[in-house]
DNA sequence: TTATTTTGATTGTCATACTAATAATTAATT
DNA sequence: AATTAATTATTAGTATGACAATCAAAATAA
């Protein structure tokens, strides 16, 4: 079993990268004086690009579960950055809205925020994207 | 920026594909019966391997930091899979090493540990994962 | 030797995950 | 219409992860 054992480090690798990678961009945030996280960040983006959703649809595209969602949205509450509206005829759910402030955020970060994903992809080609997206999308599909 | 947008995707799909590696293999696990987590998993799997270290050689080696350690290495205690031996001639410092019921726990688990592992690599070749780990090692690099 | 710095381990805090269980509401079934 | 099933969101429990601060012991410098 000398191949089993070779792959497996696939796994530590992949783990240690993708800590890197929100380590690091905690960090940035952090000097730049932002007090929100990169999860935080992930929920005001996606109200940005899609508009208003409720929150398990939040969920859904972020790839993050209801409990977690639940709190993320508390947190960006407390800071006034989102808000949470009612659904006009389902009472169960939640409309969760960009405030003025969130608006605002989202767009003074942007830039920046580009600037620390793509400090990653220094000296990778446009085809090392392409391989990389292709095996990470195989490996979710083979444990789904 | 049409570029950063675009590459600016990784980010998540590694966030999403590292999580649901952990959250495959702990499905397995609880599926299996076993009572430890994958990082816990981890920590066994070294000191099997090495040999006996100190936490700091444990920290070091599976990419952890110091608290999550002596965390990780607590709930393994409770588990009375490993034992904390003070070190004889630095009296901060412990050794950790594997119990016979951690050592047998290892040994039974190792084959299925690898079945889990090689479930992702479905349908991906060698050349895959050469590609794989240097996009990921140039990744972490860029970031450190 | 004494003072300072470094190191190994721990504790505390906050945020994120996964799971299970629950409440409230809506949808589906009979 | 009444019952049952499914859905939306929440709460609670356990684990991990990053970071800061602390303690004790060891190493180094003065």
């Amino acid at each position: 079993m000398q191949e089993a054992q070779k792959y497996s480090r696939y796994s530590f690798l992949l783990d240690q990268t993708a800590r890197r990678v929100k380590q690091y961009a905690k960090q940035r945030f952090r000097e730049l004086g932002w007090t929100i996280t990169i999860d935080q960040w992930a929920v005001l983006k996606q109200l940005y690009d899609k508009g208003d959703l409720n929150q398990r649809e939040l969920a859904t595209n972020t790839f993050k579960d209801h409990p977690t969602m639940t709190r993320i949205i508390d947190l960006l509450k407390v800071k006034n950055l989102i808000e949470r509206k009612s659904h006009p005829t389902d009472r169960r759910s939640f409309i969760i809205a960009l405030t003025f402030e969130g608006r605002a955020m989202v767009e003074d970060c942007l830039p920046e925020v580009q600037k620390i994903r793509m400090k990653a992809w220094e000296n990778l080609s446009d085809e090392d994207f392409q391989e990389f997206k292709r095996i990470l999308e195989s490996i979710y599909k083979n444990l789904s």
